[in-house]
DNA sequence: TTATATAAAAATCTCGAGATTAATTATTGA
DNA sequence: TCAATAATTAATCTCGAGATTTTTATATAA
């Protein structure tokens, strides 16, 4: 269940080389969005980013399209392309939505998931509290490195779901909070012991307590929103 | 709650003229996948379609990558594109996947929906009646405005909810059992009666009983699978 | 006959320039 | 001084042609 692509829809497949111009360009804007690199609702000109990622005005019309869908992007017909805006309400929605959905596929995970899911979960565990214990000295290659690693132990946790489309959702939702964990990990401290809410996941989980599980999970998912919520609200001023 | 645009990310508003010619491609590609004139998994080769639809090559390509945002279409690096595949499988997924978000969002906005949410609801109950009225006779034109109708409704019923990004999964998933749709009541006359279950729904909603509603609403989606399900299975062979 | 390697054909990907539209600045009139 | 209009600038949208890659067809050898 581990070798299929990432998603059902773009195909492209971020563990090897990206096979098209239009492909890196996409994955590394990507990347410089989630990390703020472009600000929320800044303005998107073809002209300026097709000279900062060497690639020609086409080219670089398309990889803003394919970030259309992952809704990192908006485009206005006639009237370009914009970093999708943030706001409190918008963390709010994405929070809740990840733990309807998440939950749900937990719970297929748990009743369906066979003896490779529960190996992939342990290994993805593993890597996890390895990143983890690593975290304490304030590096920003051992924060990305924890923030692959975080995704990955989230997505073995639901590998074994039966529903594509969860998974699919899933993962740009998880895309999404992640511009916001940046932020708020950025600003102020981490006061909760986000290791021991993994470990507790993954005991319920192997476990195969699907209720408390899901309820980790949910609490999990929501401790994130509170921290954004705790954020100056001048933090969510848009960008021109 | 109706004058915002279709959705968060595309802004793409079907009510009024398309802006852009790869907009005007998009909308007239979609709704052609959607009624199968493209059979799933058939290859879109953009030398011939941007002949087909007089537009240039980069254009085509745009219009296709909007797609993808769709889950329509299925974009290869270096291998082009194709429509996406069908099966049994995948209905079944979108189905379920439905059922749990609608029902979710039906639930909201039933909680929290005003005045103004009813009265959309009960003008979209009422074109859903008529356009159910005159289904009878089997004119292509008078089943392709109840499909409009019928979307309306469900997005009417669903509209005063809280969560954005719920409304925009809904509707991509909305669009992708509208192709199954299509071919099961192609090939097999209807022996339920939908607009008693419409009506029904309608009642429970309007009465503020969710538990029912969303009760009604999910057999309502399931029994479309089920005539999917009943289709022969040489049905979902993919065309190369 | 089957398999492998080579050559031809087709399709995708990529780019730069021209046409159209939006945004900005300057001008005019009240 | 302010508002409305016109001229200028800038950006988006669009297209066709060339460069790569994939696919298909052909030929050769086992």
């Amino acid at each position: 269940m581990r070798d299929q692509p990432a998603s059902q829809v773009t195909e492209i497949d971020q563990t090897q080389e990206p096979k098209t111009l239009v492909e890196a360009a996409y994955l590394r804007m990507r990347r410089d969005i989630i990390e703020g690199i472009y600000a929320p609702g800044e303005k998107l000109r073809v002209e300026h980013l097709k000279d900062q990622y060497e690639v020609g005005a086409g080219t670089l019309r398309e990889a803003l399209l394919l970030l259309v869908t992952d809704a990192l992007v908006v485009a206005q017909g006639q009237r370009g392309f914009r970093v999708a805006p943030i706001s409190i309400a918008d963390c709010e929605d994405i929070s809740h939505t990840r733990v309807l959905l998440e939950t749900e596929a937990l719970r297929q995970s748990i009743a369906r998931g066979d003896d490779a899911w529960e190996a992939a979960l342990v290994a993805a565990f593993h890597r996890l509290t390895r990143a983890e214990q690593k975290l304490c000295d304030n590096d920003d290659s051992t924060t990305e490195e924890w923030e692959k690693c975080n995704r990955a132990f989230h997505e073995a946790l639901i590998s074994a779901s039966t529903s594509r489309w969860i998974r699919h959702f899933q993962q740009i939702l998880y895309q999404q909070s992640e511009r916001y964990r940046r932020v708020s990990l950025f600003r102020q401290p981490i006061t909760r012991d986000i290791h021991a809410e993994h470990h507790a996941l993954f005991d319920a989980t192997l476990a195969r307590d699907a209720a408390r599980a899901s309820s980790i999970l949910s609490e999990h998912i929501l401790r994130t929103l509170d921290a954004v919520k705790r954020l100056p609200v001048d933090f969510f001023s848009q960008r021109a």
